[in-house]
RNA sequence: GCACCCGUAGCUCAGCUGGAUAGAGCGCUGCCCUCCGAAGGCAGAGGCCGCGCGUUCGAAUCGCGCCGGGUGCACCA
């Protein structure tokens, strides 16, 4: 149920009546009509452009054509009234009833008010994270990580079939430089002395690898060549570091469906399988490429390579796929994957990545766009950093020291809950103040706080009306008498309820998670307004123990805040409390 | 030099496929607890929406060009 497309869907009606009335030209686009909450609730409770938007192709001025709307729209049960404002917006006013109506539907729907069949089932892929398996997940992670996962859940609710995913980086060099690392380590538990020169992981996660190792072979591997423990030990490293991950993933209520490894992808025919593809298509050339204008470097000369002819699908310049020396550059693999994604059968890819991949962007949708005919869209989700800060003072984060802040480190200071809301206050491509101080603050700044008090008030409220005899489970209250719930402060809250659905697709749509965070706040912000309104109107408590049919309506507005409150949380991934500690 | 992101109140940021008098929090000023949690609420002050053209009935929003900040720019992922 949403208010807004019932609404929407009753305009278009009103508009068929009049090219039935010969009062319209029949055939006009009404794909440009809105019906939406108009920025000033003064305007009413809804605004329509429609008027406006058909004014030029009907030939007529956009006042005569709303007021033509309107005598239609006045006909209308649910229409308490309607304007004619401005240059020619229709300003719609919903009877009480129709916004008291919302109630029972959101009480009888529970956890699934504002599930939306948007999505048609399309399944759409999810990668997100995909951090090197070379160390614990950072900070950086985190927000992608929370971003990602946030968006899923988004995604499901409106209505997609959707898959997490995480391509684990496991064929490249970086692997041979962990798997050193860890043999440093090893050599280390067996009683040698090391160190850990440029070019090794110095940190001390990797402590309990070589130990592990050392239970394993005990010391068969010291003082032998590379050459004969380097393959056993990129294994043995990356497994160890994935459960690392995949615990630092669970420790913020993450769980992927798939982690795809891009060492599958090598000696198995898929990199050139993909690449073939693209070569039918004539995008696969040998050249050479131009030196980066402006910024040439020292070394730079022209080397033949094997290209992606991008520029074909809105690149900058062509990449390349293959080395001078005939080996796979990293784009190759990522092609191969991305394939494997549409040969999957997914309708839809996205991409969360950390902001220093913008550069990879174009490249990758081109590749996509050419690999499936245009027909999968790709988004690519950049987010941007998170600087850290401790009361005010920016927090330093040095990887070469070893002592970067890791995720484990936020969750076990602020809780993965504060983590995740907090990570969701802004969008995606805003960088984001992160204080360790701040986000445990229980003040109004504080917006998971302040979501969660609402939560915990109604809480209460629940709790003490229970006690005083009065039936609060959902399924009572639907048939709650709502007749009084009729003041202003009241009836915003039901207007806040309403859009909810609304805000959903929207979300959805643009696959940003953070408005379903920013409306909860708003969520909280009318319903706080509403409880303190109690302070100068008794009759406007919730809790009215002389009536208690006056309560059963307060009681069912107010649970219905804390379903929308908790469906709102349950996208974030945050879970509600009861009540403040 | 090129590409991408950002530029909105003193600060941190929202702003819906373009919509009416641009919003919130913090900070500042002043109010509200005999009353369901004041961990809250109400009110006030505070704006060339970076600049300029253009498209449009209408631009913070779309296009082009500047200015400022960030990020990335062959054989690293």
């Amino acid at each position: 149920m949403n208010l807004f497309s019932d609404i929407k869907t009753v305009v278009l009606e009103a508009l068929e009546a009049l090219v039935e009335a010969g009062r319209l030209p029949a055939g006009l686009d009404y794909g440009a009509i809105t019906v939406e909450p108009p920025r000033d609730p003064l305007h009413g409770d809804m605004a329509s452009n429609a008027a406006m938007v058909l004014a030029r192709a009907a030939g007529q001025k956009p006042r005569d054509l709303a007021e033509a709307l309107a005598g239609q729209l006045r006909a209308e049960p649910a229409i308490a009234a309607v304007d004619v404002a401005g240059p020619g917006f229709l300003n719609i006013h919903l009877s009480p009833n129709k916004w008291r109506g919302i109630l029972p539907v959101i009480l009888q729907k529970g956890a699934d008010f504002g599930r939306s069949e948007m999505g048609q089932n399309k399944r759409i892929n999810i990668e997100f994270v995909s951090a090197n398996p070379t160390g614990p997940l950072h900070v950086g992670h985190t927000r992608g990580a929370v971003f990602g996962d946030a968006l899923a859940a988004l995604l499901d609710f409106a209505g997609f079939q959707v898959t997490r995913e995480y391509y684990i980086n496991d064929g490249g060099a970086q692997v041979d430089v962990l798997a050193r690392s860890v043999y440093l380590r090893y050599l280390e538990a067996n009683g040698r002395a090391v160190s850990f020169e440029d070019g090794t992981y110095p940190g001390d996660y990797l402590i309990p690898v070589g130990e592990a190792l050392k239970d394993k072979y005990g010391d068969s591997l010291v003082d032998q060549p590379e050459s004969a423990w380097l393959a056993e030990l990129r294994l043995f490293s990356t497994n160890a570091m994935m459960d690392l991950i995949r615990e630092d993933l669970a420790a913020l209520g993450v769980k992927m469906d798939v982690f795809f490894s891009e060492k599958s992808l090598y000696g198995t025919g898929k990199i050139e399988a993909a690449l073939a593809v693209l070569k039918d298509k004539g995008l696969i050339y040998e050249g050479y490429l131009e030196p980066p204008k402006g910024k040439r470097p020292e070394d730079w000369e022209p080397r033949k390579q094997t290209l992606f002819k991008s520029t074909e699908h809105g690149d900058d310049v062509d990449r390349p796929v293959q080395k001078s020396d005939g080996s796979w550059t990293y784009f190759a693999p990522d092609i191969a994957y991305h394939y494997d994604k549409i040969a999957r059968g997914f309708d839809g890819l996205i991409d969360v990545l950390g902001a220093d991949h913008g550069g990879y962007e174009k490249r990758m949708k081109a590749a996509v766009r050419a690999l499936s005919d245009a027909r999968v869209p790709l988004d690519i989700k950049l987010t941007q950093l998170v600087r850290l800060f401790k009361n005010g003072a920016p927090f330093k984060m040095s990887k070469r020291a070893g002592t970067f802040v890791t995720l484990r480190d936020v969750v076990d200071q602020v809780g993965a809950d504060v983590t995740r809301f907090v990570m969701l206050t802004r969008k995606n491509d805003a960088p984001l103040d992160f204080d360790f101080a701040k986000v445990l603050e229980q003040s109004r700044d504080n917006p998971v706080f302040y979501v969660q008090y609402a939560h915990a008030r109604i809480n209460s409220v629940l709790k003490k009306a229970a006690a005083a005899g009065i039936a609060c489970d959902p399924a009572h209250l639907r048939g709650a008498d709502l007749s009084e719930i009729a003041h202003a402060s009241e009836l915003a809250v039901l207007k806040k309820l309403a859009e909810w659905p609304r805000l959903l697709e929207l979300a959805a749509r643009h696959h940003e998670p953070h408005r379903v965070a920013f409306y909860l706040y708003d969520l909280a912000s009318v319903f706080h307004g509403l409880w303190n309104k109690g302070n100068d109107l008794p009759e406007l408590r919730f809790l009215q123990e002389s009536y208690p049919q006056r309560s059963a309506g307060k009681m069912a507005l107010i649970t219905a805040v804390s379903i929308v409150i908790s469906n709102g949380l349950g996208i974030l991934g945050v879970t509600p409390v009861d009540e403040m500690r």
